[in-house]
DNA sequence: TATATAAACGCAACCAAATTGCGTTTAAAA
DNA sequence: TTTTAAACGCAATTTGGTTGCGTTTATATA
């Protein structure tokens, strides 16, 4: 059953209390469509004119705050975000999957079904997040 | 068995091709005594004086590059290092362990005995190297 | 439909981390 | 002792990200 883009913006939005701009429908749309993850240059990118740094990281940091896009983790060091599975809630990302970091295309992927373990603890350290970064070849770059 | 720390130096410097200078000879100390990861930051601070960030920058690449310290994960997106176990290689780090980052102290633990699952593949995603990553409370602080 | 208000924008200034260029110093090889 | 390549030190620069502030705009409310 998919979704009608328009309307799944009016809900989500709606429901975060995020204003429908022009951007940040944009934005939204982008992170909808590419399913690859994103960072401030790229997206900056995909807007020929007008779109103001502050303004992405702005919107980034509130899209993350609403539970939209998570943080993955990016080869140097910047940030770089993924649409959300709709178990997010705002100011609590669930996210037990994997990430894969492909060392060809340098892109982000998130391994939806591979399951991280969910220990609580380990030799006296508490656990409250765990994640599991991949680093090598995607399936696309492989085959070419 | 304790191997000599100025021995220690001899060989590995030697067998790198890295020239004993003051600094460097103090910056390996420096990862070998504090167990810690450490960032350009601290490490600075450590220096009373005379420790050049451009220095501290390129020495930390070289260390890197030989296989001395490795890059650990932090919570800021900063460079931060680690003493490597002696299964590294100059170009090759074979890290097996899972990094631990404290949320209060914000400290970067390496858990040499969490082993990692070795998996060769995933969807046919090439997996070369991977990570784990866990966030929350280490043992010190959770005590206190 | 008009008005109020809080979110978002846009621009500039700013900041910290990290990198680069280049002439000088120095450890180690010849 | 001389040579040479690594490392240093200082300044300048780049980059990623943040902040301040006045203006605009979407949305709630009257």
């Amino acid at each position: 059953m998919i979704m009608d883009i328009q309307k799944l913006i009016d809900t989500t939005f709606k429901k975060y209390g995020l204003k429908k701009t022009t951007f940040r429908k944009e934005l939204f749309k982008l992170f909808y469509n590419s399913l690859i993850s994103l960072s401030a240059k790229e997206i900056s990118k995909q807007f020929s004119s007008s779109a103001d740094k502050a303004s992405i990281y702005r919107a980034l940091d509130s899209f993350e705050k609403s539970g939209l896009i998570h943080q993955v983790p990016d080869k140097n060091n910047l940030l770089r975000y993924s649409l959300c599975k709709s178990e997010c809630k705002p100011n609590h990302h669930a996210h037990d999957h994997a990430h894969f970091l492909c060392s060809v295309c340098e892109e982000t992927f998130c391994l939806d079904d591979f399951k991280l373990p969910n220990a609580k603890s380990h030799n006296g350290f508490l656990i409250n997040e765990l994640k599991i970064i991949m680093e090598g070849t995607c399936v696309s770059c492989k085959t070419v």
